[in-house]
DNA sequence: CTCGGTCTGTTGTCTGACCATAATTCCCCG
DNA sequence: CGGGGAATTATGGTCAGACAACAGACCGAG
């Protein structure tokens, strides 16, 4: 009660922290298009003299650039040293979602019907694309089929299935599904993997999984944007179902979509 | 849950920088289950003891946690000091998606798509939810559409559409679902508030939106799910096209969903 | 018992130093 | 004259110590 200075009226204003006017100063770059991908920042013990701050402060603010996957720092001299904006998507998502399933107990059963309401649209508009981009995407997704019938153990087969399932994503041609996607298997990458290799009958279940994704693919050269919806989903949670369901408990949430 | 850092018997030699070390420790206390939300960390001089590392190091690696919306850390003295685990969703993936955005050119188009994507899937899962759980929230819901039956200014009206959308999302009770509309809704939130303010004929803009509110709600309770993410879908691509279009080039790509 | 100031422990910031790394420079040798 | 390796140097990574700003804890005066 007793009369703090400032704290009156709004509580924006306050004192921001150091590191934090560093890091909204590069925010700020970035929004304005001076800091694109592949720019370099100053050196540390320059944006100490341009921004009047000490190098800690200056370094907590790259820490926080670097967590949210917005730049990279390599060390050493030379024109490829120091911090750079990142040109490549980094895993901060992925690993954004695995600490909330830690933290929140949030269920696989959650993250994979996440991901089912993502691909069920991607598929969808796949579908719809201009045939052209479909005929750009298709001999390296024949390819990747072509891979899935060949004999291969569960953990061989993972990658190749992730790829096919990113390819058609790419196919809509959208980068904030695309990322939210990815974002989403990778937090359950290790728990698919796991699931591939626990499945008893491996072959047919290899079989099974390649037809699957040989009828989307089908679905989505005809153009049937709601078949390979459907496909799609079906094929994400009867995996679910059968190689999944005992990584947590049910709570009989997927009778909603199974109907 | 994606990499852990004892994963495989792969080398983790490769020298680990130390800030990292101590985040990656603080992780794996999250994912065993050791920190939770509201757990305190010891403070950032005890973990110098622990960890054999200096502050500096320890303070870096805090940086890197609390940019991930992980934990928040607050100074003085008390029980309530130091760093905390967030029990709060902190806004990092509006944050990301924002930054992304600015990065990388991803459109707001794009984004609007995304989250059409996620809001049909849920309000389709809300028609499907126990009728017990409808009769929880309805009263909230109604309230919030008889909220956006009175006069008011656009951006009145913004957060009462934020929360009435966000509502239908809880109903399906996927916590994962709601983050990531949480956090493209973050992402552009600025553009849809300009977008209401810019509409020409706000009175009768506010009357169509509240009816589409209430027509996605009826089909809601009808359990009429897949009427509900035909409204909703349209919903927020006719506001796009109306309000926002101008934001950026639109390159054709809702012909594909309008169809 | 209540109010006020003071104490104490915490994070926030600064300074200066040294280490590790990698490009650059330069000199010696072939 | 050319090439290779050693020294130089610029950069990030880490450390130690200090002080400031802050907020709860404590205690004494009334």
């Amino acid at each position: 009660m007793t009369s703090r200075p400032e704290s009156g009226g709004f509580a924006r204003l306050e004192t921001t922290k150091s590191y934090q006017a560093v890091v909204n100063q590069v925010k700020a770059k970035i929004y304005s298009g001076e800091l694109r991908p592949g720019s370099s920042l100053p050196t540390e013990r320059t944006l100490c003299d341009e921004l009047g701050v000490s190098r800690s402060t200056v370094r907590e603010a790259m820490r926080s650039l670097e967590a949210l996957g917005i730049i990279e720092v390599t060390r050493g001299k030379g024109p490829a040293s120091g911090a750079r904006i990142r040109t490549v998507a980094s895993p901060v998502l992925s690993e954004l979602l695995s600490l909330n399933i830690a933290l929140h107990g949030w269920t696989l059963s959650d993250l994979i019907l996440s991901r089912t309401a993502l691909e069920r649209q991607s598929v969808a508009w796949a579908a719809g694309a201009a045939p052209s981009r479909l005929l750009a995407i298709a001999p390296a997704i024949e390819e990747s089929l072509t891979l899935m019938t060949e004999e291969c153990t569960p953990s061989e087969y993972y990658p190749v299935d992730a790829d096919f399932h990113l390819m058609l994503a790419n196919i809509s041609g959208n980068p904030v599904m695309n990322s939210l996607m990815q974002g989403l298997r990778g937090a359950i990458s290790d728990v698919m993997l796991k699931g591939f290799e626990s499945m008893p009958d491996w072959r047919s279940a290899q079989e099974r999984l390649t037809c699957e994704h040989t009828q989307i693919w089908e679905a989505i050269r005809a153009g049937d944007g709601g078949e390979a919806a459907r496909l799609v989903e079906r094929h994400i949670i009867d995996f679910y179902r059968e190689a999944l369901a005992d990584f947590d408990a049910s709570d009989g949430s997927f009778q909603r979509v199974l109907d």
